[in-house]
DNA sequence: AATGCATTTATTGCATGCATTTGTTTTGAG
DNA sequence: CTCAAAACAAATGCATGCAATAAATGCATT
């Protein structure tokens, strides 16, 4: 009963809670590009009608995580190799923004707390896939967070969800070794180093990021069934 | 012609129709930031339930343009002068890639119905203030639309109607005269020019409008009726 | 006359119900 | 036995109703 109260309050909005239920499975790659995802069952899983789980698809949809088409089942959205690759070209210049502004300016408190999301992807990089990516995610979630700029902050958010969702479009592993290091490199470069540096460090670091990848996997995006029975056809 | 991908992007087309609507008041000062927008009344205008007004108050709020607290009735968003630097921050970033991806590579036909929507603006420089910015924006929205590229064509677009709310929340005139000649400009040099001259353009234009708006007017935000009545208060 | 409190009204929060549409199974003809 | 058409099941699209909350108004008290 008094669970109920506080649940209710501390979420003030349900449908947020659902959205980042959501985000969340999806950076995880719990929940996979194509997967649907019907109003009902939502909504039963998170104890809400179907109007707020709908609600919820909608902003998803407005992230460019879901996609919607009418009178049809909510699926996980696919990224083509095209918008992946666009999502990483807008990403370049959002985090190069970033660093630009905390390059030099970086509090020790605010070191510290990277290197404990570091540390965390440190600790996470044997275990499960899904964390070790949450982790990495939160990462430059929270260095955008650090700029203090909502906009930016929203923005950059959006932009990094959307890019774990690429990658799992094309089913790469995640390589948590490369990140865990370069984001160690990235926290000193930022709190020392002068700004060009760092900002080149982070496109260095997103670029390595992007072509681990995607242009390693040019061919093997997207499992078109076609290509998959190619051997069987003879 | 710039409502056909973005009503196959949502869901329900009522709700589109409603956010191209609102969209396009608020782009032209129709609504002002700090407007309230009542579920009931955008229902029956629309002709439409509360259930799609909501649903289109939320995603108008993920973009920026209102703002949506428990509880309350929904406003039209009212940036402070921090999230207008940003968002010409952003955008500044955004336009900069538009521009590089078409430089030297702009058809013809392009440039001609580029051309167009300046003519346009031109015959609208001395009508209403509304058109001229709607116009204006158009121009930017149209060439991100010539890349092919939704993702990018989608930030550009968000971000370029919350600059225009940005500019309306400081009550600055909008100049028509010199967007215009700078419009024409720019489609020249993204033509002919090389991809540095084209991109420096954008960025000299971009700046130019935001200084115009913003930087003359660092005292003078928001509208405060405390403000407002002081003149009238002796 | 100004402030704080109670009452009323306006508005949102959310679940539910019905019509419509889509996807699946069944059925029946060839 | 194959395939198409019809019946069924599942899911969405949307409006409406009721409870809860905030804004507005009026009243009383200092």
């Amino acid at each position: 009963m008094a669970g109920e109260k506080r649940s209710a309050r501390s979420e003030g909005d349900r449908v947020a809670g659902i959205c980042t239920a959501l985000r969340r499975a999806i950076i995880e790659r719990a929940l996979l590009p194509g997967d649907r995802l019907p109003e009902d069952s939502l909504g039963e899983r998170f104890g809400v009608s179907r109007t707020i789980a709908r609600h919820a698809l909608g902003q998803l949809a407005a992230e460019g995580l879901v996609d919607l088409r009418r009178n049809r089942i909510a699926v996980v959205a696919t990224p083509s190799f095209e918008d992946a690759r666009d999502i990483f070209d807008i990403r370049l210049d959002l985090e190069r923004q970033v660093v630009r502004r905390l390059a030099g300016k970086l509090t020790d408190a605010q070191a510290r707390q990277l290197k404990a999301v570091v540390d965390a992807e440190h600790g996470a990089r044997h275990g499960p896939e899904g964390a070790s990516i949450r982790l990495a995610t939160e990462f430059h979630v929270l260095l955008a967070e650090m700029t203090g700029k909502p906009i930016l902050i929203r923005y950059v958010t959006e932009i990094c969800y959307r890019a774990g969702l690429s990658l799992a479009a094309f089913g790469r592993p995640h390589s948590s070794d490369c990140a865990v290091s370069e984001h160690l490199d990235l926290i000193e470069a930022i709190r020392t180093g002068p700004a060009e540096k760092a900002e080149a460090m982070m496109v260095e670091h997103l670029e390595a990021v992007a072509s681990r990848a995607l242009l390693q996997s040019s061919g093997a995006k997207p499992r078109d069934l076609m290509d998959i029975l190619a051997p069987y056809a003879e």
